[in-house]
DNA sequence: GCGTTATATGCATATATGCTCATATAAACA
DNA sequence: TGTTTATATGAGCATATATGCATATAACGC
């Protein structure tokens, strides 16, 4: 569907395995709820433990990878830990697969309408 | 560092869990290998095992599962069958993390720099 | 039909990752 | 000091997924 287009920049195996990992910290659902309850800002463990419904391991856990992949800063005061996102890309990439994700379904949903038709 | 931006839209749980599951599909590296092979335009499966060095079954499985999230398109002709990227955005995928992680590196080399100097 | 080439797939296995339980740390407060 | 609250972490289990080997399918030429 798409014609060869100018090649974005070469990239090293090493560079790909970077990217590779970036993109596997995105790959979870409760990774992305995270991020999603953040888009509004900064709150703490116990506040996006209520707004996900994760247990506090785990959304401990998962805070934990997203801030090792520098993609939120985290700040302690006193008892709380408040996490925010850091890497404003992340508000692009979930923008661009949304597009993209829409995109599809609309497709589809043309191919079913046409089907039903 | 990122203060409380527009939420981008409200999104499902299980639009959440269709997001993860794209980012998924770009999380390893020898798919990302074959997307990478792809930019420059059409390829025939042998082609790309030799682009990226894999075997011919792991680029096969590959190649599927780049395949059924709609990211490729296949094309039979004869004995070969041609793959090609059909969805543009996953450029500016690539394009954004790579963006995002090359400002991550500058800052820790920003970061030795001080140390050392 | 048979053989050859290109691609796909069933099965087994290794590795990674997520999840939970229990417990550890750390800060506040009595 | 001991207690409570908020967060983090070690260990074990379950599941997913990547990979390779062998083999199946499919198209072509003889």
């Amino acid at each position: 569907m798409v014609s060869p287009k100018k090649t974005p920049r070469p990239l090293s195996a090493d560079a790909m395995a970077l990217i590779a990992r970036r993109f596997a910290v995105l790959s979870e659902p409760m990774r992305l709820r995270l991020l999603h309850a953040l888009f509004a800002g900064e709150k703490s463990v116990n506040e996006l433990v209520g707004l996900t419904g994760g247990t506090q391991t785990n959304v401990s856990r998962h805070l934990q990878t997203l801030t090792q992949a520098h993609m939120l800063t985290r700040r302690k005061e006193g008892l709380q830990v408040f996490y925010a996102i850091s890497d404003p890309s992340i508000f692009q990439l979930c923008e661009l697969v949304c597009g993209s994700l829409e995109k599809q379904f609309s497709r589809q949903a043309d191919v079913f309408a046409r089907q039903g038709g």
